[in-house]
DNA sequence: TCCTTTATGTGTCGAACGATACAGAATATA
DNA sequence: TATATTCTGTATCGTTCGACACATAAAGGA
Protein backbone atom coordinates (compact mmCIF):
# COMPACT_ATOMS: atom_id res chain seq x y z
CA UNK A 1 0.00 0.00 0.00
CA UNK A 2 3.08 2.54 -0.65
CA UNK A 3 3.30 4.36 -4.03
CA UNK A 4 2.28 2.28 -6.79
CA UNK A 5 2.57 3.04 -10.55
CA UNK A 6 5.54 4.87 -12.37
CA UNK A 7 6.84 7.62 -10.01
CA UNK A 8 6.68 11.44 -10.42
CA UNK A 9 10.19 12.20 -12.46
CA UNK A 10 9.95 16.06 -10.64
CA UNK A 11 10.20 17.26 -6.76
CA UNK A 12 6.08 18.59 -6.40
CA UNK A 13 7.10 21.32 -3.74
CA UNK A 14 9.63 22.64 -6.18
CA UNK A 15 7.44 22.48 -8.96
CA UNK A 16 4.98 24.59 -7.36
CA UNK A 17 7.41 27.41 -5.80
CA UNK A 18 8.52 28.05 -9.40
CA UNK A 19 4.52 28.21 -10.07
CA UNK A 20 4.40 30.84 -7.16
CA UNK A 21 6.95 32.88 -8.52
CA UNK A 22 5.25 33.02 -11.81
CA UNK A 23 2.14 34.19 -10.59
CA UNK A 24 3.85 36.54 -7.96
CA UNK A 25 5.51 38.22 -11.02
CA UNK A 26 2.72 38.07 -13.69
CA UNK A 27 -0.43 37.62 -11.47
CA UNK A 28 -2.95 34.90 -12.99
CA UNK A 29 -4.44 36.48 -16.00
CA UNK A 30 -0.82 37.36 -17.33
CA UNK A 31 0.46 33.83 -16.62
CA UNK A 32 -0.48 31.40 -19.04
CA UNK A 33 -0.03 27.24 -19.19
CA UNK A 34 3.00 28.07 -21.35
CA UNK A 35 4.37 30.29 -18.61
CA UNK A 36 4.13 28.25 -15.94
CA UNK A 37 5.09 24.71 -18.55
CA UNK A 38 8.72 26.67 -18.86
CA UNK A 39 8.91 28.07 -14.91
CA UNK A 40 8.37 24.88 -13.57
CA UNK A 41 10.09 22.60 -16.30
CA UNK A 42 7.18 20.09 -16.26
CA UNK A 43 4.59 19.21 -18.97
CA UNK A 44 1.16 20.30 -19.04
CA UNK A 45 -0.51 16.75 -18.67
CA UNK A 46 1.75 15.87 -15.56
CA UNK A 47 0.67 19.51 -13.98
CA UNK A 48 -2.88 19.14 -14.55
CA UNK A 49 -2.47 15.50 -13.51
CA UNK A 50 -0.20 17.15 -9.92
CA UNK A 51 -1.84 19.87 -9.23
CA UNK A 52 -5.72 19.97 -11.33
CA UNK A 53 -6.97 23.46 -13.13
CA UNK A 54 -4.62 26.74 -13.02
CA UNK A 55 -7.28 28.07 -10.91
CA UNK A 56 -6.01 25.00 -8.02
CA UNK A 57 -2.74 25.53 -8.98
CA UNK A 58 -2.99 28.94 -7.96
CA UNK A 59 -4.44 28.63 -5.05
CA UNK A 60 -2.18 26.11 -3.89
CA UNK A 61 1.06 28.72 -4.68
CA UNK A 62 -1.49 31.31 -2.55
CA UNK A 63 -1.26 29.06 0.12
CA UNK A 64 2.60 28.54 -0.28
CA UNK A 65 2.60 32.15 -0.55
CA UNK A 66 0.47 32.93 2.17
CA UNK A 67 2.69 30.15 4.85
CA UNK A 68 6.27 31.52 3.59
CA UNK A 69 6.26 35.36 2.56
CA UNK A 70 3.00 36.32 3.91
CA UNK A 71 4.01 34.66 7.12
CA UNK A 72 7.57 36.72 7.38
CA UNK A 73 5.22 39.87 7.36
CA UNK A 74 2.49 39.56 9.13
CA UNK A 75 3.88 37.04 12.25
CA UNK A 76 4.65 40.21 14.25
CA UNK A 77 0.96 40.25 14.60
CA UNK A 78 1.17 37.42 16.91
CA UNK A 79 4.96 38.08 18.54
CA UNK A 80 5.27 41.69 18.63
CA UNK A 81 4.94 43.12 22.51
CA UNK A 82 2.74 45.87 21.20
CA UNK A 83 0.11 47.23 18.83
CA UNK A 84 2.28 49.62 17.57
CA UNK A 85 5.04 47.75 17.60
CA UNK A 86 2.87 45.09 15.93
CA UNK A 87 1.94 47.79 12.86
CA UNK A 88 5.42 49.37 12.77
CA UNK A 89 6.92 45.85 12.15
CA UNK A 90 4.38 44.83 9.40
CA UNK A 91 5.01 47.91 7.40
CA UNK A 92 8.63 47.31 7.44
CA UNK A 93 9.03 43.87 7.33
CA UNK A 94 6.92 44.61 4.13
CA UNK A 95 9.02 47.25 2.90
CA UNK A 96 11.86 44.88 2.60
CA UNK A 97 9.70 42.04 1.78
CA UNK A 98 8.27 43.48 -1.61
CA UNK A 99 12.33 44.82 -2.22
CA UNK A 100 13.88 41.62 -2.23
CA UNK A 101 16.43 41.09 -4.86
CA UNK A 102 15.73 37.88 -7.22
CA UNK A 103 11.91 38.36 -5.88
CA UNK A 104 9.04 39.57 -7.29
CA UNK A 105 8.46 42.94 -6.06
CA UNK A 106 5.10 43.75 -4.03
CA UNK A 107 2.64 41.10 -2.91
CA UNK A 108 1.10 38.15 -4.55
CA UNK A 109 -2.02 39.05 -2.64
CA UNK A 110 -2.00 42.24 -3.60
CA UNK A 111 -0.99 41.83 -7.16
CA UNK A 112 -2.25 38.55 -7.90
CA UNK A 113 -5.71 39.26 -9.54
CA UNK A 114 -7.48 42.70 -8.96
CA UNK A 115 -9.31 43.10 -12.35
CA UNK A 116 -12.44 41.20 -12.88
CA UNK A 117 -12.11 39.09 -16.19
CA UNK A 118 -14.34 36.04 -17.60
CA UNK A 119 -12.59 33.39 -15.56
CA UNK A 120 -11.36 34.81 -12.83
CA UNK A 121 -13.96 35.91 -10.83
CA UNK A 122 -13.84 32.99 -8.05
CA UNK A 123 -9.79 33.87 -8.06
CA UNK A 124 -10.26 37.48 -7.75
CA UNK A 125 -13.15 37.11 -4.79
CA UNK A 126 -10.45 34.79 -2.77
CA UNK A 127 -7.80 37.05 -2.92
CA UNK A 128 -10.01 40.15 -1.30
CA UNK A 129 -10.82 37.97 1.25
CA UNK A 130 -7.27 37.05 2.12
CA UNK A 131 -7.23 41.27 2.09
CA UNK A 132 -9.92 41.27 4.17
CA UNK A 133 -8.47 38.76 6.68
CA UNK A 134 -5.06 40.99 6.83
CA UNK A 135 -7.00 44.19 7.86
CA UNK A 136 -9.07 42.55 10.20
CA UNK A 137 -6.13 40.29 12.32
CA UNK A 138 -5.25 44.10 12.13
CA UNK A 139 -7.93 45.35 13.67
CA UNK A 140 -8.38 42.57 16.41
CA UNK A 141 -5.05 43.48 17.36
CA UNK A 142 -5.41 46.97 17.95
CA UNK A 143 -8.89 45.71 19.79
CA UNK A 144 -6.99 43.57 22.15
CA UNK A 145 -5.06 46.74 23.10
CA UNK A 146 -7.71 48.38 24.17
CA UNK A 147 -9.14 45.30 25.84
CA UNK A 148 -5.26 45.22 27.34
CA UNK A 149 -5.53 48.57 28.41
CA UNK A 150 -2.60 49.48 25.89
CA UNK A 151 -4.39 51.77 23.85
CA UNK A 152 -7.76 54.30 24.72
CA UNK A 153 -10.98 53.54 23.92
CA UNK A 154 -11.79 56.58 21.74
CA UNK A 155 -10.19 56.29 18.78
CA UNK A 156 -12.15 54.61 15.64
CA UNK A 157 -9.78 51.79 15.66
CA UNK A 158 -11.79 50.62 12.14
CA UNK A 159 -10.50 53.27 10.66
CA UNK A 160 -6.73 53.23 11.85
CA UNK A 161 -6.68 49.53 10.99
CA UNK A 162 -7.92 49.91 7.54
CA UNK A 163 -5.49 53.66 7.23
CA UNK A 164 -2.24 51.01 8.11
CA UNK A 165 -3.95 48.67 5.41
CA UNK A 166 -3.91 51.18 2.92
CA UNK A 167 -0.52 51.90 2.99
CA UNK A 168 0.76 48.33 3.02
CA UNK A 169 -1.27 47.68 0.20
CA UNK A 170 -0.36 51.11 -1.83
CA UNK A 171 3.22 49.90 -1.08
CA UNK A 172 2.65 46.83 -3.30
CA UNK A 173 2.04 49.50 -6.08
CA UNK A 174 5.11 51.57 -5.40
CA UNK A 175 7.33 48.80 -4.53
CA UNK A 176 6.30 47.38 -8.54
CA UNK A 177 7.22 50.78 -9.90
CA UNK A 178 10.71 49.84 -8.75
CA UNK A 179 10.62 52.08 -5.09
CA UNK A 180 13.50 51.30 -3.07
CA UNK A 181 14.16 49.11 -0.06
CA UNK A 182 15.03 53.02 1.51
CA UNK A 183 12.03 54.89 0.24
CA UNK A 184 9.82 52.22 1.50
CA UNK A 185 10.87 52.26 4.45
CA UNK A 186 10.55 56.03 4.21
CA UNK A 187 6.92 55.33 3.82
CA UNK A 188 6.84 53.22 6.81
CA UNK A 189 8.00 55.89 8.98
CA UNK A 190 6.10 58.53 7.40
CA UNK A 191 3.24 56.38 8.56
CA UNK A 192 3.85 55.63 11.68
CA UNK A 193 4.53 59.17 12.59
CA UNK A 194 0.15 59.66 12.41
CA UNK A 195 0.25 57.27 15.25
CA UNK A 196 0.38 59.48 18.24
CA UNK A 197 -2.46 61.95 16.82
CA UNK A 198 -4.25 58.92 15.98
CA UNK A 199 -4.47 57.33 19.46
CA UNK A 200 -4.92 60.55 21.13
CA UNK A 201 -7.88 61.19 19.28
CA UNK A 202 -7.02 64.27 17.45
CA UNK A 203 -7.58 63.16 13.73
CA UNK A 204 -6.20 66.22 12.30
CA UNK A 205 -3.38 68.49 13.12
CA UNK A 206 -4.02 72.06 13.00
CA UNK A 207 -1.16 73.07 10.84
CA UNK A 208 -1.60 75.17 7.38
CA UNK B 1 -13.23 70.71 -48.46
CA UNK B 2 -15.44 69.80 -45.26
CA UNK B 3 -15.97 65.65 -44.36
CA UNK B 4 -15.62 63.52 -47.44
CA UNK B 5 -17.20 60.02 -47.66
CA UNK B 6 -19.98 58.14 -45.26
CA UNK B 7 -20.41 59.95 -41.96
CA UNK B 8 -19.59 57.86 -39.01
CA UNK B 9 -22.57 56.35 -37.83
CA UNK B 10 -21.71 56.80 -33.86
CA UNK B 11 -20.54 59.44 -31.75
CA UNK B 12 -16.76 59.07 -31.34
CA UNK B 13 -16.76 61.13 -28.03
CA UNK B 14 -18.87 58.85 -26.51
CA UNK B 15 -17.58 55.32 -27.62
CA UNK B 16 -14.50 56.57 -26.39
CA UNK B 17 -16.11 57.12 -23.14
CA UNK B 18 -17.84 53.96 -23.42
CA UNK B 19 -14.51 52.28 -23.91
CA UNK B 20 -12.88 54.16 -20.55
CA UNK B 21 -14.96 52.82 -18.30
CA UNK B 22 -14.29 49.01 -19.70
CA UNK B 23 -11.20 49.48 -19.24
CA UNK B 24 -11.40 51.65 -15.86
CA UNK B 25 -13.12 48.60 -14.69
CA UNK B 26 -11.81 45.77 -16.15
CA UNK B 27 -8.37 46.97 -16.83
CA UNK B 28 -6.19 46.86 -20.32
CA UNK B 29 -5.63 42.84 -20.30
CA UNK B 30 -9.10 42.20 -19.19
CA UNK B 31 -10.67 43.96 -21.85
CA UNK B 32 -11.26 42.12 -24.74
CA UNK B 33 -12.71 43.45 -28.40
CA UNK B 34 -15.31 42.06 -27.56
CA UNK B 35 -16.08 43.46 -24.45
CA UNK B 36 -15.46 46.72 -26.40
CA UNK B 37 -17.61 45.93 -29.18
CA UNK B 38 -20.53 45.53 -27.01
CA UNK B 39 -19.78 48.41 -24.52
CA UNK B 40 -19.26 50.92 -27.51
CA UNK B 41 -21.98 49.22 -29.81
CA UNK B 42 -19.59 49.31 -32.59
CA UNK B 43 -18.27 46.60 -34.87
CA UNK B 44 -14.60 45.94 -34.74
CA UNK B 45 -13.60 47.57 -38.32
CA UNK B 46 -15.12 50.71 -37.13
CA UNK B 47 -13.71 50.91 -34.11
CA UNK B 48 -9.79 49.73 -35.61
CA UNK B 49 -10.88 52.75 -38.22
CA UNK B 50 -11.51 55.34 -35.68
CA UNK B 51 -9.25 54.50 -32.91
CA UNK B 52 -6.41 51.93 -33.89
CA UNK B 53 -5.30 49.03 -32.48
CA UNK B 54 -6.37 47.93 -28.96
CA UNK B 55 -3.48 49.90 -27.29
CA UNK B 56 -4.38 53.12 -29.33
CA UNK B 57 -7.76 52.80 -27.69
CA UNK B 58 -6.31 52.76 -24.53
CA UNK B 59 -4.02 55.17 -24.62
CA UNK B 60 -6.82 57.45 -25.75
CA UNK B 61 -9.14 56.09 -22.92
CA UNK B 62 -6.35 57.16 -20.83
CA UNK B 63 -6.17 60.42 -22.04
CA UNK B 64 -9.40 61.14 -21.26
CA UNK B 65 -9.64 59.69 -17.95
CA UNK B 66 -6.68 62.20 -17.06
CA UNK B 67 -8.50 65.34 -18.44
CA UNK B 68 -11.76 64.21 -16.60
CA UNK B 69 -11.43 62.15 -13.45
CA UNK B 70 -8.00 62.94 -13.23
CA UNK B 71 -8.42 66.37 -13.51
CA UNK B 72 -11.03 66.58 -10.53
CA UNK B 73 -8.56 64.50 -8.05
CA UNK B 74 -4.95 66.60 -9.15
CA UNK B 75 -6.97 70.06 -9.50
CA UNK B 76 -6.72 70.75 -6.05
CA UNK B 77 -2.56 70.92 -6.70
CA UNK B 78 -2.88 74.21 -8.34
CA UNK B 79 -5.64 75.92 -6.89
CA UNK B 80 -5.80 74.61 -2.89
CA UNK B 81 -4.40 77.41 -0.70
CA UNK B 82 -1.50 75.62 0.94
CA UNK B 83 0.59 72.60 0.13
CA UNK B 84 -1.49 71.03 3.01
CA UNK B 85 -4.96 71.70 1.75
CA UNK B 86 -3.56 70.72 -1.65
CA UNK B 87 -2.38 66.74 -0.84
CA UNK B 88 -5.71 66.79 1.84
CA UNK B 89 -7.92 67.71 -1.02
CA UNK B 90 -6.47 65.29 -3.35
CA UNK B 91 -6.94 62.56 -0.74
CA UNK B 92 -10.49 63.51 -0.15
CA UNK B 93 -11.47 63.47 -3.41
CA UNK B 94 -10.31 60.67 -4.83
CA UNK B 95 -12.35 58.82 -1.71
CA UNK B 96 -15.10 60.86 -3.65
CA UNK B 97 -13.99 59.86 -7.27
CA UNK B 98 -13.44 56.14 -6.31
CA UNK B 99 -16.57 55.43 -4.77
CA UNK B 100 -18.82 57.21 -7.04
CA UNK B 101 -22.14 55.32 -7.92
CA UNK B 102 -22.21 53.84 -11.69
CA UNK B 103 -18.50 54.64 -11.72
CA UNK B 104 -15.61 51.53 -11.42
CA UNK B 105 -14.01 52.04 -8.09
CA UNK B 106 -10.54 52.94 -7.56
CA UNK B 107 -8.11 54.57 -10.31
CA UNK B 108 -7.56 53.21 -13.82
CA UNK B 109 -3.83 54.72 -14.30
CA UNK B 110 -3.41 52.55 -10.67
CA UNK B 111 -5.63 49.76 -11.50
CA UNK B 112 -5.65 49.46 -15.42
CA UNK B 113 -2.51 47.26 -16.09
CA UNK B 114 0.11 46.14 -13.26
CA UNK B 115 0.97 42.85 -14.12
CA UNK B 116 3.61 42.57 -17.08
CA UNK B 117 1.81 40.55 -19.68
CA UNK B 118 3.20 39.45 -23.58
CA UNK B 119 2.01 42.86 -25.06
CA UNK B 120 1.17 45.28 -22.85
CA UNK B 121 4.33 46.14 -21.17
CA UNK B 122 4.43 49.72 -23.41
CA UNK B 123 0.64 50.36 -22.23
CA UNK B 124 2.34 49.10 -18.38
CA UNK B 125 5.40 51.15 -18.57
CA UNK B 126 2.96 54.46 -19.84
CA UNK B 127 0.85 53.96 -16.57
CA UNK B 128 3.66 53.54 -14.81
CA UNK B 129 5.01 56.89 -15.54
CA UNK B 130 1.80 58.94 -15.42
CA UNK B 131 2.01 57.55 -11.61
CA UNK B 132 5.27 59.36 -11.37
CA UNK B 133 4.08 62.20 -12.65
CA UNK B 134 1.52 62.44 -9.97
CA UNK B 135 4.29 61.51 -7.09
CA UNK B 136 6.56 64.29 -8.45
CA UNK B 137 3.82 66.77 -8.81
CA UNK B 138 2.72 66.12 -4.98
CA UNK B 139 6.78 66.07 -4.66
CA UNK B 140 6.67 69.74 -6.36
CA UNK B 141 4.24 71.29 -4.72
CA UNK B 142 5.88 70.90 -1.38
CA UNK B 143 8.84 72.06 -2.38
CA UNK B 144 6.92 75.06 -3.23
CA UNK B 145 5.58 75.41 -0.05
CA UNK B 146 9.29 75.22 1.38
CA UNK B 147 10.48 78.34 -1.29
CA UNK B 148 7.19 80.41 -0.22
CA UNK B 149 8.36 80.26 3.21
CA UNK B 150 5.04 77.49 3.94
CA UNK B 151 6.86 74.70 5.18
CA UNK B 152 10.00 73.84 6.81
CA UNK B 153 13.65 73.03 4.78
CA UNK B 154 14.37 69.91 7.15
CA UNK B 155 11.88 67.21 6.52
CA UNK B 156 12.65 64.73 3.50
CA UNK B 157 9.86 66.14 1.19
CA UNK B 158 10.57 63.20 -1.36
CA UNK B 159 9.36 61.04 1.15
CA UNK B 160 6.55 62.40 2.64
CA UNK B 161 4.81 62.79 -1.15
CA UNK B 162 5.97 59.11 -1.42
CA UNK B 163 3.92 58.33 1.38
CA UNK B 164 0.68 60.22 0.39
CA UNK B 165 1.22 59.07 -2.81
CA UNK B 166 0.57 55.37 -1.49
CA UNK B 167 -1.89 56.04 0.60
CA UNK B 168 -3.65 57.05 -2.96
CA UNK B 169 -2.81 54.29 -4.65
CA UNK B 170 -3.71 51.85 -1.49
CA UNK B 171 -6.87 53.68 -1.85
CA UNK B 172 -7.58 52.24 -5.44
CA UNK B 173 -7.69 48.99 -3.66
CA UNK B 174 -9.46 49.28 -1.02
CA UNK B 175 -12.59 50.71 -3.45
CA UNK B 176 -12.33 47.94 -5.68
CA UNK B 177 -12.73 45.58 -2.43
CA UNK B 178 -15.85 47.57 -1.38
CA UNK B 179 -14.78 50.12 0.97
CA UNK B 180 -17.08 52.22 1.18
CA UNK B 181 -16.77 56.38 0.50
CA UNK B 182 -17.18 56.99 4.39
CA UNK B 183 -14.09 54.50 5.21
CA UNK B 184 -11.41 55.93 2.54
CA UNK B 185 -12.38 59.24 3.67
CA UNK B 186 -11.61 58.26 6.96
CA UNK B 187 -8.40 56.55 5.52
CA UNK B 188 -7.42 60.45 4.53
CA UNK B 189 -8.25 61.79 7.79
CA UNK B 190 -5.89 59.28 9.54
CA UNK B 191 -2.72 60.43 6.51
CA UNK B 192 -3.50 63.98 7.55
CA UNK B 193 -3.06 63.16 11.31
CA UNK B 194 0.64 62.63 10.19
CA UNK B 195 1.20 66.31 8.98
CA UNK B 196 2.26 67.70 11.64
CA UNK B 197 3.89 65.32 13.07
CA UNK B 198 6.13 64.68 9.57
CA UNK B 199 6.47 69.10 9.12
CA UNK B 200 7.86 69.57 12.36
CA UNK B 201 10.61 66.93 11.71
CA UNK B 202 9.63 64.55 14.35
CA UNK B 203 9.33 61.13 12.00
CA UNK B 204 8.26 58.70 15.02
CA UNK B 205 6.16 59.26 17.60
CA UNK B 206 7.00 57.98 21.17
CA UNK B 207 3.73 55.87 22.32
CA UNK B 208 4.39 52.87 22.48
C1' DT C 1 -24.93 61.16 -63.25
C1' DC C 2 -20.47 59.38 -62.31
C1' DC C 3 -16.39 59.21 -59.44
C1' DT C 4 -13.89 59.55 -55.25
C1' DT C 5 -13.87 59.02 -50.49
C1' DT C 6 -14.99 57.18 -46.11
C1' DA C 7 -17.66 54.05 -43.03
C1' DT C 8 -20.18 49.78 -42.29
C1' DG C 9 -21.32 44.64 -41.58
C1' DT C 10 -20.05 39.94 -42.54
C1' DG C 11 -16.81 36.83 -42.25
C1' DT C 12 -12.41 35.10 -41.14
C1' DC C 13 -7.40 35.00 -40.39
C1' DG C 14 -3.22 32.95 -37.67
C1' DA C 15 -1.82 32.69 -32.91
C1' DA C 16 -2.40 31.73 -28.26
C1' DC C 17 -5.41 30.22 -24.73
C1' DG C 18 -6.76 26.37 -21.15
C1' DA C 19 -7.35 21.68 -21.07
C1' DT C 20 -7.03 16.48 -22.68
C1' DA C 21 -6.68 11.90 -25.49
C1' DC C 22 -3.71 8.70 -26.16
C1' DA C 23 0.01 5.44 -26.28
C1' DG C 24 4.13 4.21 -24.10
C1' DA C 25 7.29 4.06 -20.00
C1' DA C 26 8.19 2.99 -15.24
C1' DT C 27 7.01 1.33 -10.85
C1' DA C 28 4.51 -2.09 -7.19
C1' DT C 29 2.05 -6.21 -6.54
C1' DA C 30 0.43 -11.00 -7.70
C1' DT D 1 6.70 -13.01 -15.68
C1' DA D 2 2.18 -10.97 -15.82
C1' DT D 3 -0.95 -7.36 -14.38
C1' DA D 4 -2.57 -3.26 -12.40
C1' DT D 5 -1.40 1.40 -11.60
C1' DT D 6 0.55 5.85 -12.25
C1' DC D 7 3.27 9.17 -14.70
C1' DT D 8 5.40 11.11 -19.11
C1' DG D 9 5.74 13.13 -23.83
C1' DT D 10 3.46 14.10 -28.18
C1' DA D 11 -0.05 15.91 -30.32
C1' DT D 12 -4.23 18.16 -30.46
C1' DC D 13 -8.92 19.59 -29.07
C1' DG D 14 -12.39 23.65 -29.31
C1' DT D 15 -12.42 28.48 -27.96
C1' DT D 16 -11.09 33.03 -27.77
C1' DC D 17 -7.80 36.43 -28.71
C1' DG D 18 -6.46 40.81 -31.57
C1' DA D 19 -6.66 42.25 -36.17
C1' DC D 20 -8.12 42.64 -40.82
C1' DA D 21 -10.16 41.51 -46.24
C1' DC D 22 -13.70 42.38 -48.68
C1' DA D 23 -17.82 43.94 -50.71
C1' DT D 24 -21.32 47.26 -49.93
C1' DA D 25 -23.52 51.67 -48.33
C1' DA D 26 -23.63 56.61 -47.91
C1' DA D 27 -21.85 60.95 -48.36
C1' DG D 28 -19.41 65.17 -51.31
C1' DG D 29 -17.36 66.94 -55.68
C1' DA D 30 -17.03 67.15 -60.79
Amino acid sequence: MTERGRPRSFDRATALRRAMEVFWAQGYDGTSMSDLIAAMNVNSPSIYAAFGRKEDLFREAVALYRATEGGRIWGAMKTAPSARAAIETVLRVSAEEFTRPSKPRGCLIVLGALNADDGNETVRRELQEHRAENMKMLFVRLKRGVAERELPDGPDWRAIAAFYMTVQQGMSIQARDGASRKALLAVADCAMAAWDGLVSGRRNGGGG
